[in-house]
DNA sequence: CTCTATGCAAATCTTTTGCACGAAC
DNA sequence: GTTCGTGCAAAAGATTTGCATAGAG
């Protein structure tokens, strides 16, 4: 029961190489108006993320490196992570039990975690409008549109459910 | 940025010692029905449970149980936390960058935690209505209403927002 | 008496931190 | 040249596992 249970549905386009560099080098741009500096880890980690179809850890991100910079640790990886989770370049989500996660936030949207199987299925943002709404005229929350998950059980998983209740 | 940062605003009932006590040796017959056994420890575990007023970590647990019975140590309280999720007796959350969290699913709520400074508002099951008809009806997605969480910035820490947007 | 649960120690996994050196600006 | 980022080692926190024994049924 240690490793990353599920199928992983994502829907993200994966773009293709020209555009990639183009983004990589915006970020880094903006990264060094922030007084910070263009290295070539950061760079290499960019290109990781935007290869990535959807959730990825940090290390599997590590994996994905290493054959093209095996001198890359995983500690720089963390830093980076951090960095640019800051800045609102990236998300980060804890599903399940395993490591965090960390992915583009691409179009608006939300996860439905299943706790049984753990799959991950990603869904349009526009379902969670009424929510969105309610959360800030009742309680002056701001949801952040680009990175939600709710639990429960796939369709795969119903019928195996939780058999009694308090 | 460690510790659990965030002030914590929990509603449920704290109920009285009788109650508790029913409700504790109901969920061991559960468990005894299941081929468990009604040990001091769960007993223990399940008082300091439904004694606490929200979420709580092992830890947390561990710390309320310790005067009481200080040989009891951590491990035998994530065996039975895990049993007790695995049961449907408890709800586990990972929030933010701590432990996880255990609760009584009590009454069916979500979660608006704040990616600023981490505080957690319990919200009523009822605002997450639209959603969860959407998710059966569209994904065949059955959310469990009794534990969700949305992530955002709270009213306190807005303003604070994220500069910029892929 | 049998089988489950516990205590204990140690391992594991993930993430963070301190420090000296190398690289970007 | 100054400041920031990286590699490395090591720490830290949270959780899990193996095994012998105590305890419930």
């Amino acid at each position: 029961m240690r490793s990353h249970a599920g199928m992983r549905q994502d829907t993200r386009a994966p773009g293709n190489a020209a555009d990639g560099d183009a983004v990589v080098e915006r970020i880094l741009a903006l990264m060094r108006e922030r007084g910070g500096r263009a290295t070539s880890a950061r760079r290499l980690l960019l290109q990781a993320l935007l290869a990535q179809p959807g959730h990825c850890s940090a290390e599997e991100l590590a994996a994905d490196i290493h054959p093209r910079a095996p001198g890359m640790h995983i500690t720089t990886i963390y830093r980076n992570l951090e960095e640019l989770e800051r800045l609102g370049v990236i998300d980060s989500t804890r599903l399940g039990s395993g490591p965090v996660t960390y992915h583009l936030p691409s179009t608006a949207h939300g996860h439905l975690a299943c706790e049984i199987c753990g799959s991950l299925t990603e869904v349009p943002g526009d379902m969670f409008g009424d929510l969105i709404k309610a959360a800030r005229s009742k309680y002056g929350f701001t949801v952040n549109p680009q990175h939600f998950a709710v639990t429960g059980h796939c369709a795969a998983c119903e019928g195996s459910c939780k058999p009694w209740q308090l």
